[in-house]
DNA sequence: ATTAATCATGACTGTGGAGTCAGGTATCCT
DNA sequence: AGGATACCTGACTCCACAGTCATGATTAAT
């Protein structure tokens, strides 16, 4: 029965609390990051914790903390339990709901951004958060509800299911004309040997995007070295859109640019690379706040929408 | 974010519990009976929630209280988590989940029971709880979560689906021989002409059984008054068996039943009365607690199994 | 009208647990 | 080796909340 769970003490609301935010930071000094007495707290109230459930939900590796196959289970139960209820209260308070979606960095900011008042009206109103982070980790997320929707690579999807196509990219040779020769065409921005000549900026994440321009760089024959290696690909555009080099840039980045100033053209080498973004969700967590398979469906769709306004 | 859950006070497992409490047993007195102190807590629990939420959960009706829809949904949420937090912890200590399987008084009887160890044993050594309830309360019962599962009649499942069948059930003339003429045979126990002299028990429960057979009788052309009128039928057997009186009884009842000392035929009037008991489920419910429709398939061909030992 | 339920409220006490501080230990980095 | 990092532990304080009791308000049953 569960009057079981309050036969004896050391659960509470709170502490489940603690042991989530570790879980979700992955540590507890990430948890409480410049709190050492809230670390003290978290510490034992996780031990408090396996008391009470007789089970180790934690284990040490290395100095650091990291959690056993219960804790994992525990956290994700966790997070859904608190969760509806806020939106539970929320609901009852007459507030919106709010969803968090991931995506990478430029593609929050070039494509979810400008969605972002349409998405909300779709979803009643609903209060958004946007979090970045990479492909790779944006599937764990999604998978225990840290992040409600993302924008991700097809590719980086374990199963093909629970996502909605959004757009299909390719990446674009991007150069200021002003470091051309006047009247230079397309076809002349086609040679490996003008590339050769200049200067490029450069993402230099080490993600899939970057790795692929590099590697076809090389089979391209030229030895790229890129003038400015930039951490993430907003830098890039900016530093093409100022003049300063040549880049390559996806589908999304060279929205706005001015063809005046910059000659755009498909960038051959990775004319087969292109990749579909697709919206990603998790199902079971999805039915739990209330979104039908036909909303996501919608909300892709409006996300495309925006490419074309 | 769920931290806003606990931006302010007022939310703790007790209160949640307490309504919990409350909304189970249908009245805060129900809830703790014979502890007025109690009851004075659950009271103020409710209301600390209620401020909490900033929403009413219940509503008075009359000198009671009932659940508003704010509330019932509440309760169905406190419900399923404090019952999963109670499988994780049962599950990490090496406890077997429990079940409560419900079902009437004399389903509970005859048939259930003899088939729990089987039961059990299929579900990994579960402990099971029975709990007896009348068909249409079982529903409910079952659709909320307070039951996880439910032998019951068919016609008396809102859906036909989430069932599973487990035998038809019929309805059984039984005549003590000593209360017939020494070598009577089964068609003359079928004449209602011998019914009007016979002394009868039946059941007085109101339910669709009992009605079933006095309108039976009666378009038999019977006055029927019975000698023993029974709170259920596990004593209407009870006294046909001690021959001291007739009964109609279903398929279930007369299992053991001397046939020597029994004349047992089938009850003509209700020859296409027959109705099919099923195992009903909550599949959400099934699906959180982790049974399969396979799973409940089974079970009930377990239950159909115990008829033929 | 009287009585009995049922729930609500106020005024407490006691306690479990959150919050805080001060070390202590193991591990990693250089 | 020395220092930084991450976690654990013990010893507290303080408070929110469970627990308890007495009483009042409303409604139902007789």
């Amino acid at each position: 029965m569960i009057n079981d769970l309050f036969s004896k003490g050391g659960l509470s609301l709170d502490r489940l609390r603690g042991f989530m935010q570790m879980a979700e930071a992955g540590s507890i000094a990430k948890a409480a990051p410049g709190k050492p007495n809230r670390q003290s707290q978290i510490s034992r109230q996780i031990r408090e914790l396996e008391q009470f459930f007789g089970t180790e939900l934690t284990r040490r590796k290395g100095k650091t903390l990291s959690l056993s196959i219960a804790g994992e289970r525990l956290a994700l139960l966790i997070r859904e339990q608190l969760q509806d209820l806020e939106d539970f209260r929320k609901e009852q308070a007459g507030l919106p709901k709010s969803f968090v979606i991931g995506a990478g960095a430029s593609v929050i900011e070039w494509l979810l951004v400008p969605a972002l008042p349409a998405i909300s009206r779709h979803l009643g109103g609903a209060t958004l958060l946007t979090e970045s982070h990479r492909s790779r980790s944006l599937g764990d997320a999604v998978r225990d509800g840290r992040v409600d929707l993302a924008i991700i690579r097809q590719d980086a999807v374990p199963t093909g299911a629970n996502t909605a196509l959004v757009m299909k990219m390719r990446f674009h040779l991007c150069i200021p004309r002003a470091l051309l020769k006047r009247g230079a065409t397309e076809r002349d921005a086609a040679s490996p040997a003008l590339w050769q000549t200049l200067a490029f900026a450069a993402g230099r994440d080490g993600g899939q995007t970057d790795t692929a321009v590099r590697e076809a760089m090389q089979s391209a024959g030229v030895d790229f070295r890129p003038r400015f290696e930039c951490g993430s690909m907003l830098q890039v555009r900016q530093l093409v859109e100022l003049g300063a080099c040549a880049g390559i840039l996806p589908t999304l980045g060279i929205r706005g640019l001015d063809e005046k100033k910059v000659l755009i053209t498909p960038f051959a080498p990775l004319r087969d690379f292109g990749r579909a973004l697709v919206l990603h969700w998790n199902p079971r967590q999805m039915r739990r706040r209330g979104l039908e398979t036909s909303d996501l469906k919608k909300l892709a769709a409006i996300i495309a929408d925006q490419l074309k306004a």
